[in-house]
DNA sequence: AAAATCCGCAACCGCCGCAGG
DNA sequence: GCCTGCGGCGGTTGCGGATTT
């Protein structure tokens, strides 16, 4: 009561996000932190929604994010946590570090849902097509068997399979040359939501001592894609010409 | 080379739980 | 205890690029 709400819908911006508006929002969050969403159109002078600029930050600014698909091992790692969490997003991409909820949201549905279906197994009920059959009539049925899949049910039936990577890649598809993999670690089976990294980064102003929390390198080395990105943009409200 | 189709991904929408007034 | 807004989540859409015909 008394509250204002989110936005209001008229004069709020909405559609692909311009390298000007990445600029002043990312800037904003450096220099103030995560606040109040609410009031980060505002005072960072954009014209859009909170809700429009929290989703940007945490789908595609955070300089945390590890970019391009995903590996054979977060691919593995995302279907067994779906057999255990279903579609909670969310969940599934905190135990996946640099990975957004939306992001594996998006790659299960066009990659792994396919592939799942391709091997005969049902992506909702993890179940071989065959077996599951009676519980979605729908879904084609494949009775072809191959290695893989085999795998991929052993792995799922045996989940302590997954709690160290590099020592069971024999018995998984996990590939061991891929350094991803060797660095997930075991907790992650663990009870309870811890995330693997330091979720609570909502850091304030000092950027090393963000970075040092979560371990990476400086903001500028990070966001070079950035850089890039706006070499792509050519011009912008800021007159931020690729030089 | 052009048109049609497919695919991937960023972003929006609506709902829900929680917390503040 | 109730009402309302905020933040977060999952589902869905639409656009742009890639691939196929």
């Amino acid at each position: 009561m008394g509250r204002q709400p989110c936005c209001d819908k008229l004069g709020v911006k909405k559609g692909p996000w311009t390298a000007a508006e990445d600029k002043k929002l990312i800037s904003f969050i450096l220099n103030n932190g995560q606040c109040c969403w609410r009031a980060v159109p505002k005072l960072a002078g954009l014209s859009r929604c909170g809700k429009s600029c929290r989703l940007r930050w945490t789908n595609y600014l955070r300089p945390d994010l590890k970019r391009g698909l995903l590996t054979e091992s977060e691919e593995q790692l995302v279907i067994d946590l779906h057999a255990r969490l279903g579609n909670r997003w969310s969940k599934i991409a905190a135990k996946l570090p640099g990975r957004t909820d939306n992001e594996i949201k998006n790659h299960w549905n066009t990659h792994i849902k396919k592939k799942l279906l391709k091997m005969g197994i049902d992506p909702v009920t993890h179940e071989p097509l065959n077996k599951s059959c009676s519980s979605s009539p729908s879904a084609p049925v494949e009775t072809k068997t191959d290695d893989s899949r085999s795998q991929l049910i052993q792995v799922n039936e045996r989940p302590d399979m997954l709690q160290s990577p590099s020592e069971n890649n024999s018995s998984s598809n996990i590939n061991v040359d891929d350094q991803d993999s060797l660095h997930l670690p075991s907790c992650i089976w663990e009870e309870g939501d811890k995330p693997l990294i330091d979720e609570s980064w909502s850091f304030t102003s000092n950027q090393e001592d963000f970075n040092s929390v979560i371990g990476l390198p400086a903001w500028e080395e990070n966001c070079e894609w950035l850089l890039d990105y706006q070499d792509f943009s050519i011009t912008d409200d800021f007159g931020l010409n690729s030089s």
